[in-house]
DNA sequence: GAAAGTTAAGTTCATTGAGTACACAATTTT
DNA sequence: AAAATTGTGTACTCAATGAACTTAACTTTC
């Protein structure tokens, strides 16, 4: 579970985003802090390892004070959420070594896709591993050409969203699927289900395996690895 | 012109980049250092944007040799080119806001992806400009391609009322509903019901489920929960 | 070992809803 | 009062799918 300590010097601001987090499966909300003197406290204590960040603060500069909280805690991660976007601010938070710079207002899509980010880049760095590899910390700059859908266009004619049913077909299932199988488990006719399996095994994602039998054999689909 | 300095301890592999990145338009190599010592005379002096440095170093260690360029240099981005593998240095390196971290041995294309990168993320975001957009800090994260969706204030052409309805429908509603369904519901065309679900899909308020027949499949919209 | 038999792969195209371009009317700004 | 702007609708094109079909890759039979 990553812990996260939310700063907004809103109280309902940082309600709502917390509530967000809370709901977000992996991650859990441990403490919020409306000015800088209580996150360097609430730091300390509650040992988060991401703390969203406002720039916006009562007592202290955001910047400064994030530099402030890596002394408390050097192994924070920080994620700036902020309206501020004079490119001064922006470089310097940069410069900062943040996870991400998010410009209010921003849409719960946004603030959960840099989540989701951060656990795949960042925790995929942790203490599990001795060394990287390079795709890791590419990963962590947003190379990761496969993991998200960010990659090529689908060809015409699909839907992410038939994808992703037809993926998670795939994973739910034990071993390898038939065409016809997912057709009849996503209630899609065999001609779909072929056209996104086919899809995926040109991609690499899957393998196929010739089930033999009477007649034509059988292409069978499994998830490489 | 990007000025760049070059600090690594070997003499011909100093040598090796510098003929490089010469050789890349738009850059250029000021200096080049061997120590740590060197490396920070010569930052003060030349006054680079850029620093290509190699963690291992006989009188210093990378990592704390880029706190002393920046507190010479505060303007200064760095590049950090080194075997070091070990998580822990990696992370130390990430978190202090460096451009990016190539794992020798890198090819020469992996080194110009990076510099193309630095040019076009980071160099579009200087004194050109007074505010940057979500947009610019994306590019800098490698988010250049799907992140589009600036305002949240809400697309051109739509009003909070209609929204309201259109939320309010879809509460009401026990289940999903088609675009069409909610248009009728709400006595306004299905274009403009389509407008604020596929706005409220793209906020993550809602989900998109298929619904399979004859003919393209149809968009049902449900709320999150 | 060729022909017949069997089963599923692969293709075509009609169908139906999604998505777009632009026109329009009601505002607000100049 | 002319011009720009905004929210909506009309009329269209395009895209995702499945039914019906043809073709392919095997096994079995003689």
């Amino acid at each position: 579970m990553i812990k996260v300590l939310i700063v907004d010097d809103d109280f309902m601001v940082a309600k709502v985003h917390a509530g967000f987090i809370q709901r977000t499966p992996g991650f859990t909300v441990v403490g919020v802090a409306h000015t800088g003197a209580q996150a360097v406290v609430e730091t300390e204590r509650l040992q988060p390892d991401l703390v969203l960040l406002d720039i916006h603060l009562p007592d202290i500069n955001g910047l400064d004070l994030m530099q402030r909280l890596r002394d408390v805690a050097p192994e924070l991660d920080v994620l700036v959420i902020s309206a501020a976007r004079e490119v001064e601010t922006v470089r310097k938070a940069l410069r900062g070594g943040i996870v991400h710079y998010l410009i209010k207002p921003f849409s719960q899509k946004d603030l959960h896709e840099r989540l989701e980010h951060y656990r795949s880049a960042y925790q995929g760095l942790d203490s599990s591993k001795d060394v990287a590899e390079q795709a890791d910390v590419n990963r962590v700059f947003g190379l990761d050409s496969a993991g998200a859908q960010g990659g090529r266009p689908l060809p015409k004619g699909c839907s992410v969203e038939t994808l992703k049913l037809v993926k998670g077909a795939l994973t739910a299932a034990d071993g390898d699927l038939s065409a016809n199988e997912v057709a009849v488990q996503l209630g899609t006719s065999r001609v779909s289900a072929r056209r996104y399996l086919e899809y995926l095994h040109a991609e690499g994602v899957l393998e196929v395996r010739l089930k033999y039998g009477v007649g034509r054999p059988e292409r069978r689909y499994v998830l490489k690895v």
